[in-house]
Parts: C-alpha cells; structure tokens; sequence
DNA sequence: CCGGTGATGTACCGATCAGTACATGTTGTG
DNA sequence: CACAACATGTACTGATCGGTACATCACCGG
C-alpha cells in the first residue's frame, strides 16, 4: 500500500476499512486459528495497516474478540425461531433443526466452533457467550416448545429441557465430530434432510403421547 | 540446568528423559495449546535441553504426533470394552457409558479433545485417527452389541449403527460441550451417574421390544 | 486559504521462537 | 586405560511476531 488515490473521501473511508479488516480478519482465524495468524498477514491481505488495527480494536486479542462477536452474530442470528405454531410440532422441529445443523456444520459454523473450543481456557467470557446465546438457548428454545405440546396432551415427557438436550445431542453430535474431526465434507441439503427426518421421527416415536 | 550429579548411568537415563520431554510436552500442550507451548518452556520444566528433543522427535511437530498418539493411547485404552455378556444389556450400555463419558469430560480427555479439533485442518491424519479409534469404533461396538439383542428380540430397532450414533449423541454431546466451553467443572461420579441413568432410561424406553 | 486535528502508512524495536553448531561429557570396547 | 561413538548441554542464529514512534496526509472550522 504504497500509493493512494489521494483526494479521497474519509469518513466513510475509515467505515469501509474497518470492515475490511474485520472481514479479512475472520477470515484468516478461521482458516488458521488464532496464534498463526499474524496482524503483518492481516495488513497484507486486506489492505491498510498496522495503525489501523491498533486504532480500531486496541490490540490482537481486542481484534479477537470482535471477529468472534460479528462471527457469533452472523451465526446465531438466523437460528431465532419465527415461532410458526401453525405448522405443527414436526415441522417446527425440521425448520429449526435443519438450520442449525446447517449454521453448525457450514466451514463458518466449524471454524467458529473450533475458535470457541480452543480459546474458551483463555477467554472464559468467550466460551460462557457463546454457551448461553447458542446450545442454552436452543434447549431453553425447545423445551418451551416441547412444553406447549404437553399441555395440549400431544406430547408425554417428564423434563423438557433434559429432553430437549437429548434431541439436540442426537440431532448434532456426530455430523459435528465428523466435521470437526475433518473426516466429512461440508453436509449436502439431501443428507441434512435425511438425518432430521431420521432424528425427528425417533424423537416423535418416543415421546408422542399415547 | 547448568550442574549434572556426573557419574550416573545412561542407557536408562536415555529412556527417562524420553519419557520425561513426552510427559511434559503433554502437560504443556494440554494447558496452552501447540503454537503456545514453545520447546524452551518444555526444556525449562522438564529438564534435558533442546538437543535432546530434535533428537527423540525431529522437531516440533514431530513432538506433537508422539504427544498425541501417547495421549490417544491412554484415553481410548480404557474404553476396550471386556464384553460382559452376562450382566444384562441396561448395565452394560450403564458402564461402557459411564466410562466414555469420564474419560472423555475429565480434563485430559477435554484437552486432547480441543487438540485434535483445532489441529485437525493442519494434520488431517491426526482428526481422522482419532475419529476411527474414537468415535467410529464406539459406535459400531455398539450396534454391534445392540444386533445380538435384536436378534434375541429384547430390542426392536431397524438401523443399529444409526441408533448407535443417536445413544451416543444423547450420551456426550450437552456434557462434552459444557465442558468445552468452560461453563461447567469436570463431572462428579454422582452427575455421571445420574446422566447416564437418565440416557440409558430414554433409550431403552424407545428400543425395548413391544 | 490556512492551521490544527485526527487518521493512516512506514520504519522500526525488543522479545520470542524453532532450529542448529559445537564443545563437553559419558558409555561401551579393545 | 585409551579411544571411538554417541548423547547431551550451551550458546547462538535468522526469522517472525506484537506493538510503537513518528512522519505524512486528508479533512474541516475559522
């Protein structure tokens, strides 16, 4: 970044380049964790430079952090349930199962995760954010759900939310592993389906009232 | 380590440091993590020099796969299942579970864990590894076991291996990931217990033959 | 049109790292 | 007892890192 185009706007400038260097930044610390990403690498890859970063986010670990706050964000925010009661229970739990299982299992989804895991020693606010915004507040979700359907005598359960961390640890487990472990490619929509459908209906089998 | 006892045998010495740079080389790499752990810090706790580690291990990388296989070793060797046919299938899905579940929440299992995720897209041998001694081996045990009970008709289930994986998603997925985002200590035997008693309940509830 | 203010690029610093060269010491062998 | 072969500790290197100092530049209020 030797030359600039000089006689430029600023303001909105400032904005873009801030952006950018978030961007670019998820980007490398998803591909390549957090202590192998160097800030030289970041600069280089996305422009502007160290000044900026320190400007913007004070230092590497407060450049972290906000990566994950927009990553956690970007990834939670399409999981809030529309709550559709129309549909009946099953759907419901397709809808939202199947997008989860889609955020969680996207090469987004596992970097997160894989962030989340390995920096979750050394920011335990990190790891606490991320539990009770996303896996506590899908059980809490579910058992909400689970709950209403109870009470119109649909469904026989003892404890939803034991019973909604069943659901969740059936419906997500081993895709997870898989993907964690790097022994699966990213899920296709076809095999996303079938493991939901799968998952739900032994859900349904167990616990439908009688 | 500048003075040295002198006079003091070697072939056997050889062995102990060995033994010694493994053991610590995995302590450091549990509590910090790989790229944090640098071989001066080992060489400083665990004593020897850095000669001694290229020497072993080649370099760092090296280090790590022994620490890694020695860490896989002792985690998945206590999970070789005896295969008691006589205690009936509820205790042995208690205890096979039971044990999965300590070996794997306790704090080396959540730090190998951590490893073998973050580490997986550099070393894909290493997630892949573990992936089929791990998690694969455990679930075709399990549908294994699961098949001669359907065929003495006690369970009435249509895909073993893929109930397999719904029991052990059930069993480890909330635990496992509570511990790994840092939101709860290590299990006491009590909660174990009470877990597993829970899971192995549902589980018979939905499986068992009419 | 001008001077000050804040943002940005460049060049640099001390620290730390993996890896190595080499001297020293130890062990088995003749 | 002497020597060869190997193992080990020490001291070092070149590279890379996070972070900073400072000069430069664009903008804006007067």
């Amino acid at each position: 970044m030797t030359a600039r185009p000089a006689t430029i706007a600023m303001r909105a400038d400032s904005i873009r380049r801030y952006g950018r260097l978030l961007h670019t930044a998820r980007e490398l610390f998803a591909e390549k964790g957090y202590e192998r990403t160097s800030l030289d690498q970041l600069v280089a890859r996305a422009g502007g430079s160290k000044s900026s970063i320190y400007a913007y986010f004070r230092n590497k670990e407060g450049l972290f952090r906000a990566v994950m706050e927009d990553m956690m964000e970007d990834l939670l925010s399409p999981l809030e349930s529309p709550g559709d009661d129309s549909d009946g229970l099953e759907n419901r739990l397709r809808a939202v199962a199947d997008r989860t299982l889609e955020v969680l299992t996207s090469p987004t989804g596992i970097s997160f995760v894989r962030l989340v895991h390995a920096q979750a020693s050394r920011h335990p606010e990190l790891g606490e954010s991320y539990f009770r915004n996303g896996p506590e507040r899908a059980i809490n979700e579910l058992a909400r759900t689970l709950e209403t359907e109870i009470e119109r005598g649909r469904l026989s359960i003892e404890d939803p939310r034991k019973t909604a961390r069943l659901f969740w640890g059936m419906m997500l487990f081993i895709p997870m592993t898989e993907r964690m472990c790097g022994v699966i490619e990213p899920m296709s929509t076809r095999q996303r389906r079938s493991h939901v459908e799968y998952v739900v209906r032994e859900f349904i089998a167990r616990f439908a009232a009688p």
